[in-house]
DNA sequence: ATGGGCATGTAAGCGGTTACATGATTAT
DNA sequence: ATAATCATGTAACCGCTTACATGCCCAT
């Protein structure tokens, strides 16, 4: 899932500019990256040189000019390319699951550690998901009231619902961690 | 989480050869990336340089070397150290869940389809992941015949409960989108 | 006047992918 | 014979991160 997707559907949404773009794709919900300008600008000059986009040096009355980009009709072409492709919606890796959580592949070898210790982190975890999901649940009013598109509100009870699946699934591991602790002492 | 750390996890439990390494990443479960041999090499001769494996040359009565790898203390080190850290255990990105299933980030886009093309890649998913569901599910025996690691067993069975989450959310998404097309027509 | 947000960039490096290359062993 | 699998590597490239650099605008 490359960020020159996502750039080229949020500029066939809309014109704007580079922050503009990092700052929509940072707090608007639907877009889930975290994103750095070194990429940002990097890529969108690859994707000019490639006529994928234009940019419109808007200069105003006061202060420095800032660059309006444009999508093109090739850009535009390519994302719609992109969006009727099956890119990205095969099957990837097997356990591609763990990839979205990588305290999952650490779990693999908790067994090394001390069952106190390896309590110790799984309840960290477990408080840091619950955080989590409560951010999510802050997040989605809002989304409600200014009616996000329903695609992007999915997406995010779908969050709320994994959120609520890892805290259960901690829970009763941290419950094991805990008999186990206790056996050895 | 990078490979080095899978390479000394599975080297502080046996020593093995670089093929041998990779067949247990792609096979045994618990482990989870699909992983290249070019990668592979070149990330085991880098840590030969820093120290952390050895590597001992068999040469069998018949055929070609093979080179059999054993972890350093100085690896062993690196190893615990990683593990006892709260690396990869953090915040990360906030729609971390969005990155295991890139499908979702396509899914902000879908707006962008008619709801008949967006309705039949949805249900290309669905059944995608039914039959991952269903690959965890004909894993899971064999683990637990041959005992593996608890830990293991676990991530395998939220893998399949994730799936299950994937799949009614799909479902979902499906019956509206269908309404949808009605609609239209 | 100072700090925080807006806005645009460059450079170095890392982890990982893709593709290529080689050769031996084992199974059909 | 020949195809599959075992086994070890190299080279080029890509997407992304980290860190740095610059300068304007606005609110306190």
């Amino acid at each position: 899932m490359s960020l020159r997707h996502i750039l080229l559907g949020l500029l066939s949404e809309n014109s704007g500019h580079g922050y503009g773009l990092r700052k929509e794709i940072l707090h608007r919900l639907g877009h889930f990256r975290n994103i750095n300008e070194g990429q940002l600008y990097t890529e969108l000059a690859k994707m000019e040189k490639e006529g994928l986009i234009e940019r419109e040096v808007v200069v105003p009355e006061k202060g420095p000019a800032r660059k309006l980009l444009h999508i093109t009709a090739r850009g535009k072409g390519v994302f719609q390319d992109w969006l009727e492709s099956d890119e990205h919606e095969g099957e990837g890796v097997l356990y591609d699951f763990v990839h979205g959580y990588p305290f999952l592949t650490k779990c693999t070898f908790l067994q090394h550690l001390a069952p106190a210790e390896a309590l110790d982190k799984v309840r960290i975890q477990l408080s840091r998901m619950e955080r989590k999901r409560e951010t999510y649940q802050e997040i989605l009013p809002g989304m409600e009231r200014r009616k996000a598109d329903p695609f992007r509100l999915r997406i995010l009870s779908l969050g709320i619902q994994e959120m609520e699946l890892r805290i259960e699934w901690l829970k009763e591991l941290a419950r094991d961690l805990k008999q186990e602790c206790k056996e050895a002492s």
